[in-house]
DNA sequence: TATTGTTATACTCTATAACTATA
DNA sequence: TATAGTTATAGAGTATAACAATA
């Protein structure tokens, strides 16, 4: 990679700080990009009293009903223990109930209440926006670049 | 952008979960990407007995020695609070050193100590190899233009 | 014995607010 | 009054291990 298309610098307030060879980073470019993206969330979908982790797993169960709770959490690369906590909230919650398997007693199947489906359908539209408004700063093309890229990186 | 080229399901295990519109979500796609680019720096830098956050912070005062503890954090977004925990972390390890400022006592400086000095330069070349790492299944075209987009992105 | 999910523990990260010491 | 950093608290994410129920 030509090393004068990375950032070497970056302002901060009115300080410059040298970041070097981060600037070529994907790591700390991934994070910076992520955090970006949370602001777009919590700006287009704030008044959910729910972070984009369980809104996801909201919409998977809504794609996926019946599915088992563990498919969900392999498929978003959440723990275990951390799955049990996240849907024990959305339980709480009246959007999701968990029902166990009657040919294999382990696996707990999960699916949405009609709460959770109201839920999730009046938001479709506005989680939809909200893939719009993530392209603010890039055109139609550069953002079917980014995905493509992001979708190869990630294998 | 065209439906076409959008993700619409992933394989786990055995099962296929459908993601539909998920796929053209930037917000998925960068958690995703991000968990990806957390293995790849553990796989390399596993020995360092340090997270990502704290590297990246011990590499920006090796590059600006003296910044305000203050300019480090908010160019890698980190709230004060939890940049005085990590700080501490890095001090107590004996790598990194805290001077207030004669000018105006309310700041803090950070230096690195000689430890810390030798840590990063020992750990330069596989930093910038893990670099490398992260660009596995990119060439390098697909690389540059990926972290050129991620840079417009950001804004 | 292995697997699914739960419980428990500990640490990190995030968010918020109150606090100190300076300016 | 405002700012830089610290302390305190609580919730959420992560990692690990032990555990119960089931296969």
């Amino acid at each position: 990679m030509d090393k004068t298309d990375q950032i070497s610098w970056m302002t901060v307030d009115d300080e410059i700080v040298d970041i070097a060879e981060l600037g070529g980073s994907l790591g700390f470019l991934l994070r910076i990009a992520q955090l970006r993206a949370f602001e777009t969330f919590f700006g287009d979908m704030g008044d959910l009293q729910m972070n984009p982790g369980e809104f996801t797993v909201l919409w998977l169960i809504w794609r996926n009903p019946g599915m088992k709770q563990g498919t969900i959490a392999r498929s978003l690369q959440i723990k275990p223990a951390h799955m049990t906590k996240l849907v024990d909230r959305l339980v709480k919650a009246g959007l999701v109930s968990r029902t166990s398997d009657s040919e294999d007693r382990r696996v707990v199947r999960l699916d949405l209440s009609a709460e959770g489906i109201a839920f999730v359908s009046d938001r479709k539209a506005t989680f939809l926006d909200l893939h719009q408004a993530e392209r603010a700063t890039l055109d139609d093309q550069e953002f079917s670049d980014l995905t493509r890229l992001l979708k190869k990186y990630i294998g």
